[in-house]
DNA sequence: ATGTATTATTCGACCCTCAAACAAAATAAC
DNA sequence: GTTATTTTGTTTGAGGGTCGAATAATACAT
């Protein structure tokens, strides 16, 4: 059940109720389609007739359809209602500091188009590049109406001005995608965070997930972003910084960050960390194995993990302690039923998983145990599906009472 | 603005307009009274019309009473609306190790009757004096009607069957507090964590914090406790023990703690952890300053630091250093607007103050340290207080929508 | 006395859900 | 083959809500 927001109130009008019954219809469509108004009226409750109404109503305005009859044993067939997806298109966008996605969905956040690119320095020469490839995309696709723009960014996102604050990774500071992108495409644009979005791609797009109200999506890349969802809602924080899990210090006397305190989670479990676990290993030993390559990508790490070498396979166990460690944190902290693990690492989950079990079993008391630790089941899309969702859950999700 | 729940959704009736904006004119009445109704049609953006049919509802049920009438340079003399505190008591109960109180309060939250008695070894015992003294209390008032029991206890409850799980200072585990108690006064029974039962008491009764929707109450005693505030609503996590942040290990092969982990941010910043220090210092050196004194309480220490003691100093310095580095862990991951703390060490605000503010300089990049943290201005009330705001919560907070 | 400003109430229009009755459609029973 | 049964979906009136305009009630200024 949820609770009122008495300090950013908004009252109820006589249209309200339909407001709120309308999403939980729609978004039992969404869920459970096909299904027939009858099982509609079960599911949430609401009278048949209210349910006809509110169907009527979706199919007037095109969210959904009506399709094939269904079989019972007895009775009227029932008329499968489904969700419309042609009748709009969600643009998804993935900045990442080497690459850029962009992707046309739709509403079953299905991709009917995408493109990738590599992401300019500048970022007004990104936002103009970025511009047009979403022109054209949308042009390319004349018979789809699009809803919005969702963008998923390596950086926290200030809640107000929707300004990507700091993305460490590409160097950029108070970049403005959204004023600049509504100008050109006439469509309202989200900004997000990716660890953010990954946590609302899990919600909205997995099964396994389906219930849950208390998820954090970790982000194992370059760094270590966290993406925390409680009672149903992105903790945000005051200004739209919260989430910045990776930053906490785990050793009070440990290396400086790049943040400016020292001893943060990622400057032990990052990507990062594994590769300097890693190089330093090799070049203390008196012969190096690999005096061609200066400084390995993560990838090399994980296939030289999956090949035996031992020096590889102890960075990423390294890693895999570290990462129980942060996890243990969340865990103690938050005590989410979920913990969704994103990053190429998961690749190497059986060898990570057990070591990451190990360090949460002997640092959490039993009873504090349980939170299922999750490998993300695709690598690539996350931050691009949790874009769409941004789109999505403002029809779906977010009525404007209370 | 709230967002939907969809997966535990609860689907809008005919009547659901009127709870929400009922809620909110009963919450507006509360927070500023004395009021008219003209004014809450402003405040709230309804219809002068609609206040007034609510008004009248809430009189009927004796929420509220008018009172005197205004004075206006023009017009109509507006007749103000209060909440009648008489029509309603609440009992508050605060468990704590040594000593329980049990008071009732009237709906502003002020304590009309209080007692406090030494808290049982035995939980059946101290069950059944409790309930015996909480019949006491309301037959001796009987004038007043009581709208139910809040329970404030120094450990974390079970979500669903609202148990104690374990109480580490009384060395209690599972013990239900609720059923026994319902039974034997017929009344609802609310039991929350202190930590968490502060941070509800600041959010409602506290003017400072009044339109706060991210709070941490952070208690400092025997160990330290968080309770947490995410978009005006507690962090319970799965089952409820979500907010152990005490039990966060700052130091991966620190001090073994009472929970199993290694170096949590209790073992070094509790009061606890402080006379630990102190008698570390003293009994190192040459000369024991107090020989008689074979273990000093916080309370010794915080006396012997005012009177320049300079063993004692230390150890509140030392243990505001930690108190620093927990809280940039806080303000790092959760990034509330406020942070609040409760505990004897408040009484030397002024030493810690300092310290606690240069760490977070230290360990926060600048664009991070955007939350305040203060003093709890009444270290014995807010787990009482918060006990109270458990049923209150009930009439004011909570609309059963969406 | 009249005008103006402000508060509070009344009343009809409109929106919404509910519950019961009804229509539609398919199978089971005879 | 006709009738009973069962299930889906629609129609309709009652009841509860908010809105907005009109109206009544006050109090002060001119």
């Amino acid at each position: 059940m949820r609770k009122i927001d008495l300090t950013s109130f908004s009252i109820a009008t006589s249209e309200t109720a339909r407001n709120i019954n309308r999403r939980i219809v729609l978004d039992l469509i969404r869920t459970r389609q096909p299904i027939s108004r009858a099982d509609l009226a079960r599911l949430s409750g609401l009278q048949r007739s209210t349910i006809s109404l509110i169907a009527d109503q979706l199919i007037e305005e095109q969210w959904i359809t009506q399709g094939a009859f269904g079989h019972l044993p007895r009775g009227r067939k029932p008329r499968f209602l489904h969700l419309n997806v042609e009748r709009a298109g969600i643009i998804g966008v993935n900045v990442r500091p080497t690459k850029t996605t962009i992707a046309l969905a739709n509403l079953n956040a299905r991709f009917i188009a995408h493109e990738t690119f590599t992401t300019a320095a500048d970022p007004d020469q990104f936002i103009q590049e970025l511009s047009n490839r979403v022109s054209v995309l949308i042009n390319s696709h004349p018979e789809i109406f699009c809803e919005g723009i969702g963008i998923s960014v390596p950086g926290r996102v200030n809640l107000m001005s929707k300004e990507l604050i700091f993305a460490p990774n590409l160097g950029w500071q108070n970049v403005n995608f959204k004023t600049p992108l509504e100008r050109s495409t006439g469509l309202p644009v989200e900004v997000e965070n990716a660890a953010n979005a990954c946590a609302l791609a899990e919600i909205w797009f997995e099964r396994r997930t389906g219930g849950v109200r208390d998820l954090i999506a970790v982000t194992i890349s370059e760094g270590i972003g966290t993406g925390i969802i409680v009672n149903g809602q992105l903790v945000r924080g005051t200004t739209g910084i919260a989430g910045e899990f990776g930053h906490v210090s785990i050793n009070e006397n440990g290396p400086q960050c790049k943040c400016g305190n020292r001893g943060c989670w990622e400057v032990y479990a990052s990507n990062e960390a594994a590769i300097d676990e890693y190089v330093r290993a090799t070049s203390s030993g008196r012969t190096r194995k690999h005096p061609s390559i200066d400084k390995p990508t993560f990838e090399d790490i994980l296939y030289l993990a999956e090949q035996g070498d031992v020096k590889a396979i102890e960075a990423i166990e390294h890693m895999a302690h570290y990462l129980g460690i942060g996890l243990a944190m969340l865990i103690t902290g938050i005590a989410p039923s979920v913990i969704v693990l994103i990053g190429e690492v998961t690749r190497a989950w059986e060898r990570i998983n057990p070591i990451i079990k190990r360090v949460l079993e002997e640092r959490l008391p039993s009873n504090q145990n349980g939170t299922q630790v999750l490998p993300a089941e695709d690598i690539l899309q996350p931050r691009l599906r949790g874009s769409i969702a941004l789109i999505l859950q403002k029809h779906f999700g977010a009525p404007a009472t209370a």
